[in-house]
DNA sequence: TGGTTTTACTGAACACTGTTCATTATATTT
DNA sequence: AAATATAATGAACAGTGTTCAGTAAAACCA
């Protein structure tokens, strides 16, 4: 084993604690208030060798975000073997729910916080989130396959129905649930994709 | 006209004067961005004498959110004059997502940006947010009593809908309809609505 | 009117932020 | 062992929200 893999192993290494410490630290307090001083002190160096390993503390923010949508296709993968396609529509609804809710920060780091884009036009970066979004459109392919929403765009009833969970999920994260002050977040979501879930039947 | 009372109209003018300026530099420069510096700088002041106005930036931010709802509310009143319930309620979708496309930063003020709630439970600083809800379930009702929405709970109803129009509109705002490279933000959104509004007709 | 009190405003200062870079310490090569 | 290349530092810069002692002006009272 030369030096240079070693070296070049280390520089890895070296990110991934980076990376490490910033989830952590992310997590625990919320993007927005964390700093890069945070996370230095978290892995015991200086702020500038953060510096040495990413360019700013965005591509800290892309490489979580990438993450992020490798963790949601993990929980995604398992529905492959709902044999209904329909039924997998709704499960992958689920999934998506329990998703947001038990990674909230997380949720908020792919699909709400203002995405970083300084070098207009990256689409390299987005790759995870348009596999995903390619795995909604196929269900819906094969939904429409079994007589299910029929003179259907998959491309506009694809939206509409990401639309509808991130919504539930974007105002779960921001608590505007808040609005609904004697039902239980969780009862309204639970209950708001049941109404949902109905629409899609009968579409 | 007693020198008590010219003080007081004095004070709410200076109230005024800084929301004013708030509201131009959060407009042109979005909320993160903005500072209370830049803010003093716009009306010509210090940036200490904002303080002796408002406690802090989430006191400024909260009279604007309340602007916003009322905002929203006058261009959904127009909207009492439309005779069936069911036309309403689609012509209320439109209005949202349009008052959404056409007040970005507004709209980001009132549902997306983390609501900075400190001394938990204030429900009155989300007075107009509650009427402009209270409206949508009212028009819900009134389309249960023309025979529509049989069997729903006109509260997970609301939020299920609620959810899909906040959902295209905060995809919009953060730019994550990109996720659909050949497609026009706008083109999405109206077909994404007419999409649901099917779902809505059927159920 | 003259002096005193109240009020309004200032801007320097504090503790924080992301980022840069000359300097130092360590490791590798010659 | 000396020269070179790499890695890490932490002080410094320009920005942030917020506070507060000090000043200047206006209002009050004699």
């Amino acid at each position: 084993m030369t030096i240079a893999t070693r070296k070049q192993r280390e520089k890895e290494e070296m990110r991934s604690l980076i990376l490490d410490s910033a989830r952590k630290v992310f997590l625990e307090k919320g993007y927005s208030q964390t700093s890069v001083r945070n996370i230095a002190e978290e892995m015991e160096y200086s702020p500038g060798t953060i510096y040495l390993y990413f360019k700013d503390k965005d591509e800290i923010f892309h490489e979580l975000h990438e993450e992020g949508f490798r963790r949601m296709l993990e929980k995604m993968q398992p529905l492959e073997h709902v044999p209904d396609p329909f039924e997998r529509l709704k499960a992958m609804g689920r999934v998506y729910l329990e998703f947001a809710r038990n990674n909230k920060d997380l949720y908020d780091l792919m699909f709400i916080i203002q995405a970083p884009i300084k070098h207009e036009e990256e689409p390299e970066k987005w790759q995870m989130g348009q596999r995903t979004l390619e795995y909604l459109k196929n269900v819906l392919s094969d939904c429409q396959a079994k007589g299910h929403f029929k003179n259907q765009d998959v491309e506009y009833l694809s939206f509409a129905i990401w639309s509808t969970v991130h919504g539930m999920s974007a105002l779960y994260c921001r608590d505007r649930c808040k609005a609904y002050p004697n039902i239980d977040p969780l009862d309204l979501m639970n209950n708001g994709i049941k109404a949902f879930n109905e629409m899609l039947e009968k579409l």
